[in-house]
DNA sequence: CGAATTCTGGATGGGAGAGTCCATTATAGG
DNA sequence: CCTATAATGGACTCTCCCATCCAGAATTCG
């Protein structure tokens, strides 16, 4: 896979966030029903993201996780960050100095994935989501 | 990183492979220290390579490595097939059936980050290297 | 043939990511 | 005020990727 699972496992949580009615929150144990993840682990995920400030959390009875921006507001590379996943890797070389005036030749496909990737991530927002459900009738197994 | 290590480890060996005069090999000692990839580690890479039938080896006196085909006729997916990395992640919820008729609602950004990177890896090949360097003066600390 | 060179291949170790278990803290609601 | 609920945090395990060590096989050169 291109991107991690714990940064896809981001990427379902908030879906699934975004799908929920306004002012609606979910706890822990549904939305590790509805998005496949392991509930402990989807524990420490969500709480990068409450550390990121995109998601509210709040404890006790009747409680749990909702957005804390409207999706339009939230892009994708934002959700990837709160993961720690790193977009961009530097030169393919790992030369200290490249650059598009002093470039190794790895630099132009390289720079050319860069860029696709960072346009996706960075002009994405949680708004260009699909009417799609956020929980399947079966899943693949892992 | 967005690709893995070894994937990463593949393109540069690739990029000095093409960089070479033709009929020219060199061995993993010389391509090690252009690339700054570990000797021994570099050596597991270049089999993959090799067994994917886009590098022919030579063993013995005056051996090493050359590319078996024209840069132009090896894509970066064929490289990175041969390294074992899987682009096509399949369903980011993980669904047993999800396609465009019926698709779960990461499928917009999910299957637009896909397009980007399978037509990137797809149609670049080994001829649209840049001009520039395969070693480096300075290189950073891994 | 003999020796140097070079790729091949197995075995092993270290570390980060993924996943689990359990104790603790905060909070709503009765 | 008490209890059930729910997030938080620490410690631990497991697996795979990265990396290293070393023995073995093939091939060229003198």
């Amino acid at each position: 896979m291109l991107l991690n699972q714990t940064a896809v496992y981001g990427l379902r949580a908030m879906a699934t966030l975004t799908s929920l009615a306004p002012g609606e929150s979910i706890n822990v144990i549904a939305l590790s029903e509805r998005t496949g993840v392991p509930q402990q682990y989807l524990s420490k995920v969500m709480r990068k993201l409450v550390v990121a400030r995109l998601v509210r959390s709040q404890r006790g009875h009747g409680g749990g996780f909702a957005l804390m921006k409207a999706p339009r507001q939230i892009r994708l590379i934002d959700v990837l960050r709160a993961i720690d996943l790193d977009l961009d890797g530097g030169c393919a070389f790992g030369f200290a100095a490249c650059d598009p005036t002093n470039p190794c030749t790895l630099h132009p496909i390289w720079s050319k994935m860069q860029e696709c990737i960072q346009e996706w991530a960075g002009d994405s927002t949680l708004a260009d989501l699909g009417p799609g459900p956020t929980t399947p009738r079966t899943r693949k197994a892992p």
